[in-house]
RNA sequence: GGUCCCGUGGUGCAGUCUGGCCUAGCACGCUUCCUUGUCAAGGAAGAGAUCACGGGUUCAAAUCCCGUCGGGACCGCCA
């Protein structure tokens, strides 16, 4: 008999049907026993008789049934599958599971960081940990679909990169037959090639930092959500289209993750259109202002200042998004472009979300000449830079970009307390799956 | 790289400050039995811990001190 998922069965209502799934929990009345059977739709509660006593929580099982409906007085209200259960006659046993190390059948996955990712197979099982990757996967896919429908193409970047991209963050070097190469830190100058080509690029990628952050925002290996615009008419296009994305964000996660939210009593971020824009200085003269901690002349903005900006935007304009722009040249890459009427600031902004940086971005020099001479200025070899640099040798467009961290997005949409949680096997200095 | 906190059955915690009443407690899970309407099922009984490891102080250490290892949080840096 064909196959039946747990949702579908709310519409056989008297019909026979196969289930298959995992054992979810049992609870055991002796001559009467509930299963709850879950499969990548959802909970099903299957009444059995005796012979599901021998059945352990994930245990794969195929069963054959008739749906019923359930008395007024048994309809489970959280089960979108409440209304119906499936009288079982007949089980069959497709995988035994050992016993489990912890208890998966509560709402609560009640473990500790160090256990969830140690035993992570099994824990990306549970409903509550599975919709953290659903809500993950929306974002991606919405990343993807508001650029698509604004005409971006998707291209593909490399991850193997000859030499270090931005500078002085940390990169991991590999082995490369008998010579030497590196992961790679971002697509950024990979992005910037191929605005060349399309004009307006976009890639979904995995980017690479051998920091030595150990903080819960920081992973090894991350999602880029990265895009590269060109022709811009303003640099302040960014700013537009970082909302756009944004927006686009979270209507992706609305249409798809009710659920989702639900479990995490979780709210997208109030926004207010256009978002806040502050310059760096003004932000520190807010914060100075709103605390009295004078941060005013610093090169950028502390974790702690982060926070205040986003609640005084919160506060002040109802938004819990603002952007903070106009970094300083030193603080940036040598591609950064700097603000013609201040050369020591930078056409740059971070976008901050509940007190993070969720996006990083910015106009980028188009000219060759400038951009050798801010290479040379870094430190660098305009050699190292050789391919990249073709493209501006052959003619770029005014042109910049940003870069979206999926698991930060992730991470503040449900209130995680941890990125290694929205990331589904997490990299950092002591993990690689398991600690090293 | 720096600062701070924590290591107690399979899991999550209490007990540590103020050493002795700890023969180490609770919840979940596990085993056996009872249970035909539960959905975090319920009831009864039971197994399971050299209190991270090593050393020290003391009549006496899970508890105080030192070291090692492991874990976590924050800063710098960043998505």
């Amino acid at each position: 008999m064909e196959r039946t998922l747990a949702i579908e069965a709310i519409k056989k209502i008297g019909k026979k049907i196969t289930l298959e799934g995992w054992v979810y929990n049992r609870r055991d009345h002796g001559k009467l026993i509930f299963i709850d059977l879950i499969d990548r739709t959802g909970i099903i509660q299957l009444v059995c008789g005796e012979d599901a006593a021998v059945l352990n929580v994930q245990d794969v099982i195929r069963v054959e049934g008739e749906v019923k409906e359930r008395g007024e007085k048994n309809i489970n209200p959280h089960l979108p599958t409440g209304k119906v259960e499936v009288k079982v006659s007949k089980i069959y046993v497709l995988a035994h599971s050992q016993e489990l190390p912890f208890d998966i059948t509560k709402e609560k996955l009640d473990v500790e960081l160090p256990t969830l990712l140690d035993y992570r197979p099994l824990t990306l099982r549970h409903p509550k940990v599975k919709a953290i990757f659903r809500v993950q996967e929306a974002i991606v896919d919405s990343f993807r679909q508001t650029l698509k429908g604004l005409d971006f193409t998707e291209f593909q970047a490399p991850t193997i990169v000859p030499s270090v991209t931005e500078g002085g963050a940390q990169v991991f070097p590999v082995e490369y037959y008998d010579k030497k190469a590196f992961l790679g830190q971002s697509p950024q100058l990979y992005k910037q090639i191929m605005v060349g080509v399309f004009e307006k690029v976009f890639t979904v990628t995995k980017a690479f930092r051998a920091e030595p952050s150990e903080t819960t925002r920081h992973l090894s290996e991350y999602v880029s959500l990265d895009c590269e615009m060109g022709f811009l008419e303003d640099w302040t296009d960014l700013l537009d289209l970082a909302e756009k994305v944004t927006l686009g964000i979270f209507k992706g996660i609305k249409e798809n993750c009710q659920e989702e939210l639900a479990l995490y009593s979780a709210t997208l971020p109030a926004f207010k259109i256009p978002f806040p824009r502050l310059k760096l200085r003004e932000a520190q003269e807010i914060v100075f202002k709103e605390t009295g901690r004078d941060v005013r002349g610093d090169s950028d903005l502390s974790p702690e200042d982060e926070k205040d900006i986003c609640e005084w935007a919160k506060k002040k304009h109802g938004s819990e998004m603002v952007f903070i722009t106009h970094f300083p040249t030193s603080k940036r890459p040598f591609y950064a472009h700097p603000d013609p009427g201040e050369p020591e600031l930078t056409l740059s902004f971070d976008l901050l979300g509940r007190g993070l940086e969720w996006v990083t971005g910015g106009q980028r020099i188009h000219e060759y000449d400038k951009l050798v001479a801010n290479i040379k200025k870094w430190g660098n070899d305009p050699k190292d830079f050789e391919l990249y640099l073709q493209a501006f040798k052959y003619g770029m467009p005014p042109h910049g970009g940003f870069a979206i961290g999926a698991e930060r997005v992730t991470m503040q949409t449900l209130g995680l307390s941890n990125i290694r949680e929205a990331s589904l096997f997490p990299r950092d200095m002591k993990r690689v799956d398991r600690r090293i």
